[in-house]
DNA sequence: AATTCGGGGTC
DNA sequence: GACCCAGAATT
């Protein structure tokens, strides 16, 4: 098929988006804000994120100026949040290293930090209309059933040979254009489930549909049992307050507040007592309980969280121990608090108590 | 090359 | 419950 960009072109002039906030103009910093929130996040799940987060950071200097850990708490809930960190450190260096002015080229892009080449690409294609591929989950399917590609998308040898096609695809001008109607034909009619063939207008070509193999093409990912974890979680509470701790930079949760974990060496006969609330804690509990537990599921892991409510005698005076690591957070601070969506949802529930059934 | 990073949409 | 989404960094 040797009209292929011309024909999706034209095809994304009719029956594209062009109406997403990201979309209309060519602002680096407005385009590359939301590329790292579409990372593995589904358009309608960005837009409320996207919009509340460029009305506080409007551009690449706000965002650098300010503190990581407001920054973390806009990104709250959006998952990924290695993605909030590398944001903001590409901002710093931005305005430390290229003068707060833009890197001009995908290869420059490349360079900062949560930026690979598919998004590099991207960013230099819609601001600079720069001639680059890039290779996202929609492109993957697409190019898969349209030109008949085998063999996992994830793998290292099947991932090469589509950045080779996707390169050779590529149209000598409208780039940018070219590349949202890519996105856009998978995201609205080469769906991966019940795909619209019929008004797709490559389907009198696609090799997957010629061949009756849709639903087999892409081929999925290999099947992987996925382990099951099971932790134990305190809410201190005292006074209208929760004690918070600071998770470290990296790994799960990194950087955002959550629940201090009680240590599996615990025995559960005594982790939820006033007795282990005063050795661990320092402090006397006037009510102590088990909470309900829920489930989280992660990509490589299924969590299963066991809350252990303890609400601390009124005139002590509690004190965050291990540094800076634990705090006390208002629970009426914890709209604005980086928290991941499940210690949210354990918190909220205080509010409903019905809610718990443990 | 394989694993590790969330959370939600969709069937 | 299974599978995947505007992927990148790490090992």
């Amino acid at each position: 098929m040797n009209d292929f960009a011309e024909r999706l072109i034209s095809w994304q002039r009719k029956h594209g988006r062009h109406d997403l906030p990201w979309q209309g103009g060519h602002d680096p910093y407005r385009i590359w804000l939301s590329e790292i929130m579409l990372q593995q996040t589904q358009v309608d799940t960005v837009i409320p994120y996207y919009t509340r987060f460029l009305a506080r950071f409007p551009d690449v200097a706000s965002l650098a100026a300010a503190p990581v850990e407001e920054v973390m708490a806009l990104w709250s809930g959006l998952g990924y949040y290695a993605r909030a960190r590398n944001l903001h450190r590409a901002a710093q260096a931005i305005v430390a290293g290229h003068g707060g002015e833009f890197p001009r080229s995908a290869a420059e892009i490349a360079g900062l930090p949560g930026i690979g080449r598919s998004t590099a690409a991207a960013i230099a294609a819609f601001a600079y209309g720069e001639r680059a591929a890039i290779l996202d989950g929609n492109v993957k399917r697409v190019l898969c059933r349209i030109f008949g590609v085998e063999g996992f998308p994830g793998d290292k040898a099947v991932e090469n040979r589509l950045w080779a096609l996707a390169e050779s695809l590529l149209p000598a001008r409208e780039v940018g254009r070219y590349i949202q109607a890519q996105m856009d034909l998978g995201a609205t009619l080469c769906t991966r489930g019940k795909p619209a063939c019929e008004r797709c207008p490559f389907a009198g070509d696609c090799i997957a549909r010629r061949g009756n193999r849709v639903g087999e093409l892409p081929t999925p990912r290999p099947k992987k049992t996925v382990p099951r974890r099971s932790a134990r979680y305190a809410v201190v509470l005292h006074r209208e307050a929760v004690m918070l701790e600071r998770r470290p930079p990296a790994g799960i949760w990194g950087g955002l507040l959550s629940l201090p974990e009680i240590p599996a060496e615990v025995p559960a006969e005594l982790a939820g007592t006033s007795a282990w609330a005063r050795s661990h804690f320092g402090f006397d509990a006037v009510e102590a309980r088990a909470l309900g537990a829920l489930t989280h599921t992660f990509t490589h892991f299924v969590l299963e969280m066991q809350p252990v409510l303890l609400r601390l005698r009124t005139d002590t005076r509690p004190r965050a121990r291990d540094g800076d690591a634990l705090a006390w957070v208002p629970l009426s601070a914890l709209d604005e608090a980086a928290l991941p969506a499940p210690v949210r949802r354990i918190l909220d529930a205080l509010a409903a108590p019905d809610l718990f059934t443990g």
